[in-house]
DNA sequence: ATGGCTAACATGGTTAGA
């Protein structure tokens, strides 16, 4: 049977407006075939459908004024498209799930919950418990499921550049660790862990503090895959380089590359 | 040291991010 190379990015833009520049010249060297963009920021009348048409890109779209926003995208045809976390009640726009080339794919933007006495890391939790009950559904439905966005949760300490200085906060804390593991023991692969990776591998950088320079970071934006999807995949990295860029997102993109049988279309 | 940047909305200072 025929195979073909499918890669599938997820990138945290920290508003679309000003980051279109950003994405454009990112995926004239990136040869993207479908991408999940968090943090749009941008209502679905305002989305720049149109700038990313003439990049190749068509897909869906699921925003909010100032805050939060989703969007996934694709070469080929975004099918069955579904906003939210269904039976979740949410005015956040945070989640949006289609079919692309075969495959479900699922682009989050899971609650930062600001810190861990906040009301937000209560609903951060109710957010991701509701996550989790979705997945399980949709695990029954799709063999090859992808969950990809930003997570907002470093998994493993190896994934955080001062565990010490982290220890319990938001985006490390116990309970948001054992969230995801949770969705993971589904059945779901955190597939850039599938490979060898270089040391302080990490999706976010503070803008503050020259984090970016010192390489004081957290992996918080993930690649999750059904076991039958993750035997497709054949390399997951984080682009580092949009982060140099001028005035970047404060995420970079990750990236992984799926071998899926048949032609694309 | 509870700040430091950045973006949206608004047009000064607040809210939010992570």
């Amino acid at each position: 049977m025929s195979t073909s190379p499918f890669r599938l990015a997820t990138w945290n833009v920290n508003s679309l407006k000003v980051r279109l520049p950003h994405l454009s010249q990112w995926l004239q060297s990136a040869s993207i075939d479908a991408i999940g963009l968090q943090e749009t920021k941008t209502v679905d009348a305002e989305f720049p459908a149109a700038d990313l048409q003439s990049l190749g890109l068509q897909g869906a779209w699921h925003g909010q004024k100032t805050y939060n926003g989703v969007a996934l995208l694709g070469r080929t045809t975004v099918s069955d498209v579904v906003h939210g976390i269904p039976g979740f009640a949410d005015e956040q726009a945070r989640v949006i799930a289609g079919t692309v080339r075969g495959v479900r794919v699922i682009d989050c933007y899971v609650p930062n919950g600001q810190s861990v006495d906040s009301d937000k890391y209560a609903y951060k939790l109710r957010w991701l418990a509701a996550l989790q009950g979705y997945l399980a559904a949709e695990l029954e439905r799709h063999p090859k499921l992808a969950v990809i966005g930003d997570f907002n949760i470093a998994p493993d300490d190896r994934d955080v550049h001062d565990p010490k200085a982290w220890e319990g906060q938001v985006l490390v804390s116990a309970p948001e660790r054992a969230a995801l593991s949770g969705i993971c023991d589904l059945g779901l692969v955190d597939v850039f862990r599938r490979f060898d990776q270089p040391e302080k591998a990490y999706s976010w950088w503070d803008y503050r503090m020259m984090a970016f320079r010192r390489k004081a970071g957290l992996r918080i934006d993930l690649i999750l895959t059904s076991e039958a999807l993750a035997q497709d995949c054949v390399a997951c990295t984080v682009d580092v380089e949009p982060r140099r860029w001028e005035r970047p997102s404060d995420h970079a993109p990750v990236v992984a590359t799926f071998t899926l049988p048949g032609d694309p279309s």
